[in-house]
DNA sequence: TGTATTTGCGGCCACCCTAG
DNA sequence: CTAGGGTGGCCGCAAATACA
């Protein structure tokens, strides 16, 4: 995991091929792909030099996931693979700020197309990094949505945001784990310091007030079967 | 084992909705 | 009222499957 935070790329290719388990996840929920992301999302520099090397040598084939009791893979070729992976990735980093940027928000397009800018074109073609193809990815895969290849992905709080299905679980160490329970809600607001894998909280009383009313909000989609009030 | 048919899927594009 | 972009339909390719 370290060596993936760093971009060492053929440490990692040694680790890789001495079968280290590339599933297992750090103490905020992230496997090494996930960190890889979390890394080149913040740091334009490592996404353009280092990503593409670690990438490869982590040989992503594919994951499972589980939604409406239903298994679905994702081939590591599909958009959907990368951007909910992405979503994982940015959810301690960015989604804190988008919460309290924007009343009620979440991830939207334009989060993508901005990360996504830096990626080299081996991992995303040109084509991917346009915003009308993101926004049709993310429209496809949310929950209400009547599509033959709709995966259940994202669910949309409002206009052009969507977060990460509550009701989606993930396979982790043989276990089936919610997403909200492996990613810790909790840990919202928190930031990473450096190249540590721990967080520490910004603490600040608006930041503070907004983070709360969206962990309420998360936590209500994930628990009931109710529709969304906020949604119109 | 080679060919026909089906199904899955990516991506293009136009319409329409929303925010300003 | 307008521009920008979210949304959803559709087309055609490619992989999978069926069948001889």
């Amino acid at each position: 995991m370290i060596a993936t935070r760093l971009g060492h790329e053929a440490l990692v290719e040694k680790l890789v091929d001495m079968d280290a388990n590339t599933g297992l996840v750090n103490n905020v929920g992230f496997n090494a792909f996930q960190i890889v992301l979390e890394q080149a999302c913040g740091d334009p520099k490592y996404a353009a030099k280092k990503l593409a090397g670690v990438y490869q040598q982590l040989k992503l084939e594919s994951m499972v996931i589980q939604v409406n009791e239903r298994l679905v893979k994702l081939d590591k070729r599909l958009m959907e693979f990368l951007m909910l992976n992405l979503m994982i990735a940015m959810f301690y980093t960015r989604l804190s700020h988008i919460v309290v940027q924007f009343r009620g928000g979440a991830f939207s397009s334009g989060d993508f197309l901005e990360v996504l800018a830096h990626f080299p074109d081996s991992i995303v073609s040109e084509r991917r990094k346009k915003r009308a193809y993101i926004s049709s990815i993310l429209s496809k895969n949310e929950i209400d949505r009547d599509d033959r290849y709709n995966r259940n992905l994202f669910r949309r709080i409002k206009l052009g945001h969507y977060i990460i299905n509550p009701k989606l679980s993930v396979q982790v160490e043989g276990e089936w784990r919610n997403i909200y329970d492996l990613l810790s809600l909790d840990l919202l607001g928190f930031r990473r310091v450096d190249q540590a894998e721990s967080y520490f909280f910004d603490p600040n009383k608006r930041m503070s007030m907004q983070l709360e009313a969206f962990k309420e909000r998360v936590k209500c989609l994930r628990d009931t079967n109710e529709p969304d009030q906020a949604l119109t």
